[in-house]
DNA sequence: AATTGTGAATTGATTCACAGCT
DNA sequence: AGCTGTGAATCAATTCACAATT
């Protein structure tokens, strides 16, 4: 059986390492806090100590991007900071819906510290319509969900409902619009390729962790 | 410069890939929904797609720790599944105390979970007095943690307090005794190496889906 | 003198290909 | 015949080593 199209290649796109781009986000911490610190300049070393990775690492995750640092000084902690939130597309506050307002949905609504990064939860939406008594966000039942998303140009959505009609709501979010998903249901969601998901487990955490310190 | 002890090699441990870990965790979900159907058998191509993975490397990840199918059959179900739960620990009840009773920790002690993977938040602790209503469990003041972990021989503690003390936070809980920490603070803790931190970053994972869904 | 940027080397993870059981 | 288990091959990520730059 040949291999007709061995030398197709996929497309050009440089191919970032997702692995990359979550160091990203932990570099961007890093910076805000030098930033606040009053300091302008660092050194890919002293960064990288503070990210918990090695210095060439650092680097080499920041060539994928350019050229940004200074030989024989380092890097403009301003401007190496804009530059990844920009890259990150944090830049401006990005709204988000969470859905699914049971425990851990209701515990996300209340949690103020996504705000400070970059994103805003503007909504939740639940099958049952939930009181009102306490929360800080509107929550609208699912049919309101394709008109909301379509309206407000979301692109993002949380997802905290129950396992078993995860993949359903999962279609409708899709469905609506939606191409990136911040999964909390214990299972793999199916999407269409240009869906990106991120899941989020903590019982797996916790497992994880549980192997790990044994003997 | 001669490489003295090229022929050394770490130590005998097989080293686990943590990923393969995380993926453990995965099957095993798999397995049980399997259970929960009165499936009994299930081969590496069924269980592979259902947890999101290539049939070989859950072939591959299972030989790290054994041969456990049936050649022509598969692998049964309750068997892999009790294998896989006694190699994370999680097969009894594991306790784990929370610190930290902000937004996120009075979140997570609502949020119940945990449970049924088998872990039980047995008790919290934060440096100011909570109020008492609508709380699942009690909270402690700090001055207590370390009587309470010894005591209770516990070994796992989730972090969510703010970044500006969870490094000291961390001295304490590993001076305590606590052995894994599911970090929830935007930082890189420093620990002793037979400390386990596992982080979780909702702003991250927000952070990363919005690169992906650019453009 | 200090520090970045980067090909080359190394290390690690995944996938292939097939031998070995049942 | 069907499916696992695994060494070998491939692919990906990390680290090294050093040339290039300020």
């Amino acid at each position: 059986m040949a291999r007709v199209n061995d030398a197709v290649k996929k497309t050009v796109r440089p191919e970032i390492p997702r692995k990359t781009v979550y160091r990203l986000s932990v570099y961007l911490r890093c910076l805000q806090r030098l930033k606040g610190n009053a300091i302008r300049t660092v050194s890919s070393e002293a960064l990288a100590k503070a990210a918990g990775v090695k210095p060439t690492q650092l680097r080499k995750d920041l060539t994928y991007f350019g050229q940004f640092g200074t030989r024989g000084l380092g890097y403009d902690v301003e401007e190496l900071a804009t530059m990844i939130s920009d890259l990150l597309g944090t830049n401006s506050l990005q709204p988000v819906i969470l859905v699914g307002v049971g425990n851990l949905g209701s515990a996300l609504l209340s949690y103020r510290g996504f705000e400070k990064e970059g994103f805003e939860i503007i909504a939740a939406f639940d099958l049952v319509p939930k009181d009102k008594r306490n929360r800080p966000r509107p929550v609208f039942s699912m049919e309101k969900l394709p008109g909301f998303v379509q309206e407000r140009a979301v692109r993002m959505a949380i997802l905290t409902v129950p396992a078993i009609v995860a993949q359903e709501v999962t279609n409708q979010l899709v469905e609506a619009g939606i191409t990136g998903i911040l999964n909390f249901a214990p299972l793999v969601l199916q999407v269409p390729e240009e869906v990106v998901v991120n899941n989020v487990n903590l019982a797996i955490e916790l497992e994880n962790l549980s192997y790990f310190i044994q003997s």
